[in-house]
DNA sequence: TATTGTTATACTCTATAACTATA
DNA sequence: TATAGTTATAGAGTATAACAATA
């Protein structure tokens, strides 16, 4: 999906839908960018450490959790399996279902993707001063909360709520 | 193009990057619907407006001020020229320019739209208290310089820089 | 009959490259 | 030859529906 936005008061550029608007896309793109090196998307990093955090969980029980819809986590898992990263094991009691495991390497780039994560969002906020990282926390919580998101739920997969 | 972030620190829900592109992408597609009634695009209010700023201005001129391409202003704009908002003239001087100008319809929907975008924007900031939305904008338009970012320019078409 | 994972299909967006008519 | 507008084409991303195996 594509973020268009446009508002206006005077002009856009005053406007926080606009800022948030603009801010988001840029920052969601360079993001993207910080993750290549690794060889994974932002979605991916995001089920690889959700598969870390609960192991053995299905692919659609995954999904549920990071509004991703079943046919999207093939893909997306297919990829993360051939790089290595996860495992699908058969599930002895239902065999419908496919357990997903971290690998040792998944882990590794589980942990590297963690600090070039890190890295982005100092960047991100180099220009605040100390203390207004947090009041800038604090309020775009707020919004977010109002808008009825939900804090871990990926934004671009967020299509429904 | 789709956001997607996944941004962490300890988790994702308290990192600047995810909460922008979270809100951002939310907010866009708030706003597009806040416009559907008046059956245009977040884009196209974008053209519309500044083609009122300034009329009689050739279509890949406007695509160049708000980093549209050529080929995405001409289905934009006719659009908008379907709907009777805005007009293609001739120019004497160039046979090859198509110069914009805003219809009196036009106006009306643009002026409408401006009234719609500043209700989104109000319900939008409805959570922060009196003085922290021009704060929380002050340190927006900070990130956003940052990041290299033009005041004016809709983020969804702003891809190069 | 319902559910897990998968595949197939269609639809939108975007990017790029041709093409025309003018210059 | 270069440029404004247009058209065509290909690629990604997303959403939906159909399908096989299993429950």
């Amino acid at each position: 999906m594509v973020l268009d936005v446009t508002e206006v008061a005077g002009g856009p550029h005053d406007a926080v839908g606009f800022l948030l608007a603009q801010l988001g896309t840029v920052t969601a793109r360079r993001f993207r960018e910080v993750l290549t090196p690794l060889g994974i998307e932002p979605r991916q990093f995001a089920v690889l450490r959700l598969v870390a955090q609960s192991e053995g969980q299905s692919q659609q029980a995954l999904g549920d959790s990071l509004h991703i819809a079943p046919s999207q986590m093939v893909s997306l898992v297919d990829e993360l399996e051939q790089r290595g990263l996860v495992e699908r094991r058969a599930n002895p009691s239902d065999r419908r279902v496919r357990a997903l495991h971290v690998t040792a390497a998944g882990r590794k780039t589980l942990a590297a993707a963690g600090r070039l994560a890190m890295e982005h969002e100092t960047r991100l906020c180099e220009p605040l001063q100390p203390g207004e990282r947090q009041a800038l926390i604090a309020m775009l919580q707020r919004l977010a909360a109002a808008q009825g998101l939900h804090p871990g739920v990926h934004p671009g997969l967020d299509h429904g709520s």
